[in-house]
DNA sequence: TCTGGGGTCCTAATACTT
DNA sequence: TCTGAAGTATTAGGACCC
């Protein structure tokens, strides 16, 4: 998916084919994307459409498009469109509903490719990742570029889809060169290169560039990339916050430090939903938001770590969002809990309006048991109990088996 | 066009601690 | 006891990414 820039025009000068590759001496880093990678796995088992255009989105009157092959991105239809503006440009689709499954098997069948030929993975998602191959050279006895063939070569037999490389000396610059070479292409960046690459391109080509950013730059006539290079540095941190406006900076001129970092840990887990109409009563965001609290809190167990700020997302019908948070003594995994401090803070922000999306989302991650601090509130470890015995019953039986008795609890409204 | 759901990071204001 | 400064934590909001 990712951003998909057209090839510039004298760009066709870093495309690697089967006959000529650019210089790629020193481009220790890829980043490789898959093609529509939810239609792509879609397809897999339904080649007849292939030609056809498909859209992967899901059945609600507020879903977006979550992926469109590219037969339907002839048609304007882009990843998280609204269903119905894509459905206007593109009657004659053929929809399918998501398959979450399928995709997660598809990625680390994919991600395991990546990890025999160097340890340095970053998935970014579950359909690209940045490695660092400088160090598996030697061992491999072939270019950075060469990783690359092999790559889309494996990733096409192995699981039948299509997927694009970007090869270059820094993360970003591999990553543009990854959106440019789509679909079913590789553009290396020589080292020398860069600032050549880089400089012709619209300031939202940037990794950190988004609608404001971009609306920002081009309000101080800054266009290009060339133009962000030679702005003055503290003319850029006025403009743009002192972060953010180093960070453009350093990018605009090719400085991208950044390792290709295997294992990070994960800073909050949350689940949000949105109604398909929107909704009034307390009763109902209060059960929406137990539901919500349970998913947290398994999710929370099965990956062995406790949070100890709750917060809340509440979006009501004119699209203004609030947020609440609310930390606790000490850190939970308990759906319980977390549903109690939800509540509360819903109970404090209501204004009775309508709600169109509301959401849970726990901060402050630790892996379970460290730094425990005790209580004085009344112990959790019996509801705790009661839910891990849930988990045990689920993962036997099945997601419906356990409904939580206190969704249906008159004390729960 | 009418905007999902999962996240991360940054900034600014405020609260708390020393 | 009051006051201010400085450092840190918390909270809220926003931009951005896929």
């Amino acid at each position: 998916m990712g951003r998909n820039a057209a090839l510039p025009a004298g760009f066709e000068r870093f495309r690697a084919t089967g006959e000529t590759t650019p210089d790629d001496t020193g481009c220790g880093v890829l980043h490789v994307d898959m093609d529509a990678f939810f239609a792509a796995v879609e397809l897999r088992s339904r080649p007849e459409l292939a030609e056809r255009p498909v859209i992967v989105a899901g059945a609600g009157p507020r879903s977006v498009v979550l992926s469109a092959n590219y037969p339907a991105r002839r048609y304007g239809v882009r990843s998280a469109m609204p269903v119905g503006a894509a459905r206007r440009l593109c009657p004659q689709a053929v929809w399918i509903p998501p398959s979450r499954g399928a995709y997660s098997e598809v990625s680390r069948g994919v991600m395991a490719i990546f990890r025999e030929l160097t340890p340095l993975v970053e998935p970014l998602s579950l359909d690209e990742a940045f490695l660092d191959v400088s160090g598996a050279l030697r061992r491999l006895a072939t270019t950075p570029a060469g990783i690359g063939a092999l790559i889309r070569e494996r990733v096409a037999a192995e699981h039948g889809i299509t997927c694009s490389v970007g090869v270059a000396r820094a993360k970003f610059v591999a990553k543009l060169a990854s959106g440019m070479a789509k679909p079913d292409g590789m553009l290396v960046v020589p080292a020398a290169q860069t600032l050549d690459f880089l400089h012709p391109l619209p300031v939202s080509a940037l990794w950190g560039v988004g609608k404001k950013t971009e609306e920002n730059l081009r309000r101080h006539g800054l266009d290009t990339i060339a133009d962000v290079a030679k702005a003055p540095l503290d003319r850029l941190r006025r403009s743009l916050g002192s972060a953010l406006g180093e960070h453009l900076h350093a990018l605009a001129n090719g400085r991208d430090d950044r390792a290709v970092v295997p294992e990070s840990e994960e800073k909050s887990i949350g689940a949000e939903h949105t109604f398909d109409t929107d909704q009034h009563d307390s009763a109902l965001l209060n059960r929406e938001l137990l539901r919500l609290s349970e998913r947290v809190a398994a999710t929370l167990r099965a990956k062995g770590v406790r949070g100890r700020t709750v917060s809340i997302k509440v979006r009501f019908a004119d699209f203004r969002t609030i947020t609440r948070a609310r930390t606790l003594l000490s850190a939970t995994d308990v759906a319980r809990e977390i549903h109690a401090t939800a509540a509360a803070l819903l109970a404090e922000a209501s204004s009775g309006a309508a709600v169109r999306l509301i959401g849970v989302r726990v901060e402050g991650l630790a892996a379970e048991g460290a730094g425990e601090q005790l209580s004085l509130e009344a112990p959790a470890p019996r509801w705790r109990e009661a839910e891990i015995a849930a988990d045990v019953a689920r993962s036997k039986f099945g997601a419906g088996a356990i409904r939580p008795a206190s969704l249906l609890s008159p004390e729960e409204g």
